[in-house]
DNA sequence: GGTACTTTGTCAAGACAACAAACAAACATA
DNA sequence: TATGTTTGTTTGTTGTCTTGACAAAGTACC
């Protein structure tokens, strides 16, 4: 029964841990000099140097200009290098599979989707991921050589021991299946894998509408079903066994509420899903067999039945959302998916149901938006965590406790 | 907006890793010979050697006797000195104050206990509970100059920054009440401060029924009322403001059942705390008005009707484990409180509605087991935090993700 | 009992990372 | 031009871990 242990510590973790300090402090500041750098980590200046010089001679840094003196002498800027890097994120869905290559900042410089059919099971899908990787690895604008991470998302559960797949619910055939060790070694590339929804969070706290949040729950309406990511002080919680927020199979319960009637229980996902919303608005023949989501919510603008629809949906969403806010206490909720991020309704909905339900006290805390990055997000979330990964400083054991402390007293261990 | 940023390394930081490293697993382990120490920490022997002097020292390790040899020269077993240090853990209810002071194995010498009244407010409130911490502290067996730290349990969410309570629910006229520095400036030792739940949490996670746990829920039935504390990885887990597991005054809701009615909506405390239990009981005449809950369970294995009473609350917590369960997974519950430690009906009932509304794959990986501590469990817990505090390693930023990557390719950080 | 092998714990020498202090470069201000 | 400020580098010191050697204290086998 050993849990990871703690890292020793020695002198070349020392450096290491410095190394992912000032790099991470480049990445966020993006132009900053030696000097602002070491006021920013306490660091002497001397040291500051020698590990800039370091990550120069990585390339993962360049000085990019001299800077505005403020009395002494001009700072020379230096910038970190987004280019230095390459990343292929991937996004496994029901019909499709659409990969990104990004550079270390996200920025999506390459974009390619096939189609795909997750039912004919991995001896004929694994084969397909495997070409569409290639592809981009042999047409991208960057060079092979320059890529160095892949990061691949997938609709369902996952042992993130070993990076396979466990019994998901929308893949079937797929259980067991060790992707993760099939491209890294066809590749001979780090390979990441999680959860779409893990993945679009990630993308979503690092660079969309969760950025600055420090526990972030995003709700995920892709055309699979609905997921929800948790971030918890700036990392993915996943779980003891990977199901965290799989709040799609979950049994709703509604009581009866001034605008809807009594209702029986049914998994979220089979009363709030995209799916649910076309087949119901096409049943009602409020839309066309051949209306996607964007037609549905383009004509949800003249058409009071359809905003009907919305409302119940947002409703179970937010019954869904309060019970999160609730246990989670996150500051900022971001739900995406395309009928959340272009149906003001939904939102608004979402958020009058979570106000009458949720502790105030929480709520009030809490900000609840769509998503800002639209249709690739999960495969951004993907490069995003292959990218995170390269650049992670080492695991080390957290305090023990996160308690309210005296400060005024020492303690015994220092 | 600067966010707590991570520590910089030095050669000072490096020693107390190492120190709170071997400190730790002697903690754990119980009794262990240097070698040992520099096999399970892969440090090396004379590191070893070097921080043990250190510990012994400092008293907080002793050398106990001779092991048995494998073969070569015998082993000297080291043992943590427990007694080297005394901790009091306050636990302030509604009604009564209860004290007790341990050694740093968790074990109680001395105990005591206050009637209290928490309506009364701060003025008159705090100078009791500053009158029963010095009486802990005179009269205490161990000597004043050893009792070294202090943690206190209140019924009620707190700023953790400052260590104040935020208008509390059950606490009127406690609201910004700077509870931790007036206790610290007073007694001049540090003081640890937080909601009682999250305090039951942390000591039966460390010495009760949530041992070897990875995430925990804990939820509390108290006299107070109904609060959870969530561990995740071995961490207390508060949320954004405070309020996370305040599932007390969560709106429930519970659909159609076949053994129970339609039911309007209310608050989890309302409908199955300690308190609404006991009513319901003397309403319908099953126990005396003087009965307390100890006599409830007793009565209820021979009364229907209690059982009808217990069962019914029991499907309520069930509802709201439930949910915890599908957004948290984790792989233990502790069910804490008089009742549920001691009535075996009301855990079952649990078990069994848990498992019908709750994602399958999840329950499968929880067991639901009664809290193991007692009456204690919240003064035992706030002693748990304050020791924790003391040994606590330096808080060193996490990685970035805590997604699934592959090891076999070497990472641009290393 | 004697010899060979193991294991434990300590010691001295060396490596390495951060630091402090001095220094040189480059600039602002008076 | 003289003075002071800020930036970045160089040099020597400090503290920690590691390696390898060594003494101490045992077991196993002849």
């Amino acid at each position: 029964m050993n849990r990871p242990s703690a890292l020793t510590a020695d002198l070349s973790l020392m450096r290491e841990l410095n190394r992912a300090l000032v790099l991470q402090l480049i990445r966020r500041e993006g132009r900053i000099s030696r000097a602002d750098i070491a006021k920013h980590t306490k660091l002497s200046r001397s040291t500051v140097s020698s590990i800039i010089n370091d990550l120069i001679d990585a390339s993962l840094v360049t000085e990019t200009g001299i800077g505005t003196s403020k009395g002494g002498r001009r700072p020379i800027i230096l910038e970190f290098n987004y280019q230095a890097n390459y990343i292929i994120g991937l996004d496994v869905s029901r019909n499709a599979v659409s990969a990104v290559i990004t550079d270390l900042n996200a920025r999506i410089c390459s974009r390619r989707q096939i189609s795909f059919n997750v039912n004919d099971g991995p001896t004929v899908g694994m084969p397909l991921i495997k070409q569409l990787i290639s592809t981009m690895l042999t047409e991208s604008p960057v060079g092979r050589g320059r890529i160095s991470a892949i990061g691949v998302g997938v609709p369902g559960p996952l042992d993130f021991r070993n990076g396979r797949t466990i019994a998901p619910p929308v893949m079937p055939g797929w259980d067991n299946v060790p992707i993760r060790e099939e491209l890294s070694q066809t590749f001979r590339l780090p390979v990441s894998i999680d959860n779409d929804a893990n993945l679009a969070a990630m993308a979503e706290y690092r660079w969309g509408a969760g950025q600055g949040a420090q526990n972030m729950v995003y709700l995920y309406m892709s055309s699979a079903g609905i997921g929800a990511g948790l971030i918890i002080d700036s990392h993915l919680f996943r779980g003891s066994i990977g199901s965290a927020g799989e709040v799609g199979h979950t049994t709703l319960s509604v009581e009866n509420d001034e605008s809807f009637g009594p209702i029986n229980a049914g998994s979220l996902e089979a009363l709030a899903s995209q799916i649910t919303v076309l087949r119901l608005a096409r049943e009602q023949k409020l839309i066309n067999a051949d209306d996607d989501v964007h037609a549905l919510v383009r004509k949800a603008e003249s058409s009071p039945e359809i905003q009907a629809i919305l409302r119940r949906t947002a409703h179970y969403l937010g019954v869904a959302i309060a019970s999160i806010i609730n246990i989670f206490n996150p500051d900022r909720v971001v739900i995406g998916g395309v009928i959340p991020e272009t149906s003001p309704l939904l939102i608004e909905t979402i958020r009058a149901t979570v106000a009458r339900r949720a502790l105030s006290i929480a709520v009030n805390n809490t900000s609840i938006v769509p998503g800002a990055l639209g249709r690739n997000v999960a495969a951004l979330g993907a490069a995003a965590l292959a990218t995170e990964r390269l650049f992670a400083p080492p695991a080390l054991e957290r305090p023990a406790t996160l308690g309210v402390h005296s400060n005024e007293v020492g303690s015994l261990a220092s």
